[in-house]
DNA sequence: CCCAATTGGCACTAAAAAGGTGCCCTATCC
DNA sequence: GGATAGGGCACCTTTTTAGTGCCAATTGGG
């Protein structure tokens, strides 16, 4: 399915968060206090962006998480590739140069270069929207003709 | 995840070879001699395809599927939808309409417009891409520069 | 007319992924 | 020393996906 995932999500949100509040140390309670979201699973998320070194975690009794660096700098492909790795859109490419990136159709697969490149598109896509053009425009509807507007052109 | 369903795959893998043979009609059998695929989701995914309006159906002894219109005017979007759905991204765009697409966090949710943004231009990147365009390059590795070889401006 | 081959529809099982929770440890500030 | 924070591990539940079986309806050919 065409989904990002909860975690992602959680993550997302909590970076946008984050963000807003600047150089201060966030807790995952506190992003849990502010969205109704499962804190557990905000825990989780946000240990794997520290683990990413999207983030930088700080233990102990005042602790908590912080942007490894400015919101211009991390991009929702990291952030995405983080979370639930980068997309795959066919199964074969989930395969891995493991076997060789093979996928069970072998060699006469037709739709593997048409797939990969949509996917292609799609990742280059993440990659250029950067979490501060996600926090600059978090609720606008925006006509589709203002691309500028939410990503960084090349 | 980001990744198309075994049913989506095995519908486009059908389509290809169904284009190719023409006017042909090609029963689900004959589509999984030529590609190691289990027949019965195969058959799945022709009938969805059928339902959908993208393919036309004959039953009997001589029956099959052939195309219900031009490779030029089958779109990637179209038989993803048939078989998975439009995208959806982020979870409240799955909820539709009926709770007035509301996602859990409601109206302070940061990262809707911008998630939907993205998914937007999935889909449109989907209905650009013909059934033709994955026919006449299906092993190609094309360098990233040449789109309009595999998708057709609008 | 009957048989073989086909699509169509329903129900069911099995496997995989996602979502969620609990417990305990370590680190740090007060 | 106590309270509060992240880190790691194991576990369970739910949902989705993948796959199979069975039978009815349709159609062409012997």
């Amino acid at each position: 399915m065409l989904q990002l995932t909860k975690r992602t999500e959680y993550g997302l949100i909590a970076l946008v968060h984050l963000a807003d509040r600047g150089d201060e140390l966030v807790s995952a309670r506190e992003v849990c206090d502010r969205f109704p979201l499962p804190r557990r699973l905000v825990a989780e998320a946000l240990k794997d962006l520290a683990r990413a070194d999207l983030l930088i975690s700080q233990r102990g009794a005042t602790g908590g998480y912080g942007l490894a660096r400015s919101a211009d700098e991390i991009t929702l492909g990291q952030v995405v590739a983080a979370l639930e790795g980068r997309p795959t859109m066919a199964s074969c490419e989930a395969l891995g140069p493991a076997r060789g990136g093979e996928c069970e159709v072998e060699a006469t697969c037709p739709i593997r270069s048409p797939i990969h490149r949509i996917r292609e598109r799609l990742w280059h896509l993440m990659e250029r929207t950067t979490l501060r053009s996600i926090t600059e425009f978090p609720q606008a509807i925006l006509p589709s003709e203002s691309d500028s507007l939410l990503t960084r052109e090349p």
